[in-house]
DNA sequence: GAATGTGAAAAGCTTCACAGCC
DNA sequence: GGCTGTGAAGCTTTTCACATTC
């Protein structure tokens, strides 16, 4: 591994090198070249190479990269090694929808607490947790030492929630509501946002007024577009 | 309005601004200033002004920005008058979340079918749609106009759901699968990616090789972060 | 005084081209 | 011949500073 700086656009990227890799490697492929990362992720090859080459020197010239190996280096770096503890506050559809795909996720990511604040929901079960009263993010989530949470309330209640689990020593929080939430400094927000990924997908295809890009599809895509 | 490109990192957030500024109108809110809104949206104010200025000048200045007025010009700019015709793809937990989104959406985005492979599921009801098979999709998609579509299938259903689309004239794909889709040309895929914002999120904390990034917190947050 | 709008500078990211290696 | 790794070039985006308007 180098010891410079990872550029924030790579980074963004290298979950997707991740989901890719494994498929091969599940496929038992061992070996694959850039060109070959790029057919299947929908980018370039020469910008796959550059991303790696942020983070090492992995690949064989002549040859291409070992699947196995390339997937240890990324994983390593995106600590998916050890285990995130996961409290998702609000279960309902979208919650719940989360909550499925946390599990088919490897192990790196543990849903460790539900809250909910209906009274029908707490107490139910999910998986080989109960859900609890939101009263309870504070005290739980220090005894369970949670990492990061997933809000996905309704949006009114998203702030309130933020608050108790800041209380609770939660440091990551992984926004789906449509609400702007405020945490400490310490702390990080990511929004997800999806009504936004869809005005942005019908932007692509208005464009009544061009949009500056490289190429059409790609940059504004975001996280690859095909 | 102006005449010249705006920049794609721009275009992505103005379905942001217009998010805030529905919340302002609502609240009766008549005058907001590139300041205020960079407090409820976590990015700066010289970044909103310049982002307005590529859409054209819609400021006072000394003043701010008439609400009702900025939400007009970018609700026009992002096509938000017309009706964008949606097809769900896969009516399992995070389709019918979705589903439950797009109501809240306001009145651009309209539900217009439902598709999914499941016997127990074809032939129920999702508000006043009813769930059709997937063998239905080139035909219906034809029928009712569908202008996007949203795919939230199994990953290894995802390619020949897409296909189908394409042969029924849908040009627009939210994919929220893990799956890399491959569409014609004319086509536009828009990836979402639930884990990949799970591991960015962890990725931000982890950090022992620093990211480059101007603000820690700010770019690499993606779609807006505090 | 307060706020916008915008060139220009700075920072960041992608693409290119090619040296180096298998 | 095929493929990686990387400096350098080119392009995009953000940030700054300030003239301009209310």
């Amino acid at each position: 591994m180098k010891n410079d700086a990872v550029p924030a656009a790579t980074a963004a990227r290298l979950p997707l090198y991740v989901r890719r890799l494994r498929e091969l490697a599940r496929n038992r492929v061992e070996l694959a070249s850039s060109r070959k990362l790029a057919d299947t992720t929908g980018l370039e090859a020469h910008q796959i190479r550059k991303d790696l080459s942020y983070l090492g020197t992995f690949g064989k010239r002549g040859v291409g990269y070992q699947v196995d190996d390339l997937l240890e280096q990324l994983s390593s770096y995106l600590s998916l090694s050890r285990v995130w503890r996961v409290a998702l506050v609000g279960y309902g559809r979208l919650g719940s929808a989360i909550a499925c795909h946390l599990t088919l996720l490897g192990n790196s990511y543990h849903l460790s607490a539900v809250f909910d604040c209906s009274y029908q929901k707490i107490g139910s079960a999910v998986e080989d947790l109960e859900v609890l009263s939101w009263r309870q993010i504070p005290l739980v989530s220090r005894q369970r030492g949670i990492d990061m949470a997933i809000l996905a309330t309704p949006p009114l209640a998203a702030q309130g929630v933020a608050d108790l689990l800041v209380e609770g020593g939660v440091k990551l929080l992984l926004n789906f509501t449509a609400a702007q939430i405020a945490v400490p400094g310490d702390c990080t927000v990511r929004n997800v946002d999806l009504s936004a990924e869809m005005q942005a997908l019908a932007l692509q295809h208005t464009a009544r007024k061009p949009l500056r890009t490289r190429e059409h599809a790609r940059a504004f895509a975001g996280r690859g577009a095909s």
